[in-house]
DNA sequence: AATTTACTTAGGCAATCACTTAAGTATGGA
DNA sequence: TCCATACTTAAGTGATTGCCTAAGTAAATT
């Protein structure tokens, strides 16, 4: 099972290059080449962006012949998304507690 | 207007700390101090990661007397929450394009 | 067997990060 | 007016990041 970390996955994501590959993924798996030939940098850095998209467990990839085959993981973002889904919950949580109390004291503070 | 990108975003986020206090934040507003209360780190720490959770835009601040309180910014999370789902919604398109083709071709390859 | 293709490994380098301590500056209360 | 509170600014440090080039290795192709 892949290892799969907000901290991890937060920060793959943080990088336009590897966002950008993680959008590429998400329509279809890719080598290695064609994963790397929209960008202007070496194929060592490519393959190092790879490796933390695989460290976070948002990628994984397997090499056949020569071919190393990239594919998304749809687990680790979901995970990622769920974090955001909380956030939200209990930011609605917070505003029904104020829509309540407002409804009960429509002036304002009580006191 | 806050500055909303998803390379600061998902920077943010990516820090344990940071992400802790976001969570602290989206239950209610909290003071600098507050904020700094539950980690072991130094004050400036914390207002150096405060400065980036406010350069995401995930964060506001206002000063008033000699006490600074801080206040999530929902708008910022939910740029990030649509990449996510512009993300899971390409990945469904592809299961979906997919089972089409199993639909015609329940055998495998056509050729 | 020689060459091309598809990565892989190793090392280096400048910039950024996550802290630190030390020394400020306002503000508010006794 | 003095003192504590609530930050704020500045400067430094070691680790990590995002690249690079150069030199591999191993699997096809010719």
């Amino acid at each position: 099972m892949a290892a799969v970390n907000l901290d991890l996955t937060f920060q793959a994501l943080a990088d336009p290059t590897r966002r950008s590959m993680v959008e590429r993924l998400s329509l279809s798996p890719a080598s290695v080449s064609e994963l790397a030939a929209p960008y202007a940098m070496s194929l060592p850095a490519i393959v190092q962006h790879l490796a933390l998209l695989e460290a976070s467990g948002l990628v994984r990839s397997e090499k056949v012949g020569r071919v190393r085959t990239c594919r998304m993981e749809p687990a680790a973002l979901s995970l990622a998304e769920q974090w955001f889904n909380q956030r939200r919950a209990e930011a609605e949580q917070r505003l029904d507690r104020l829509g309540e109390y407002l409804k009960r004291f429509p002036d304002g503070d009580p006191t």
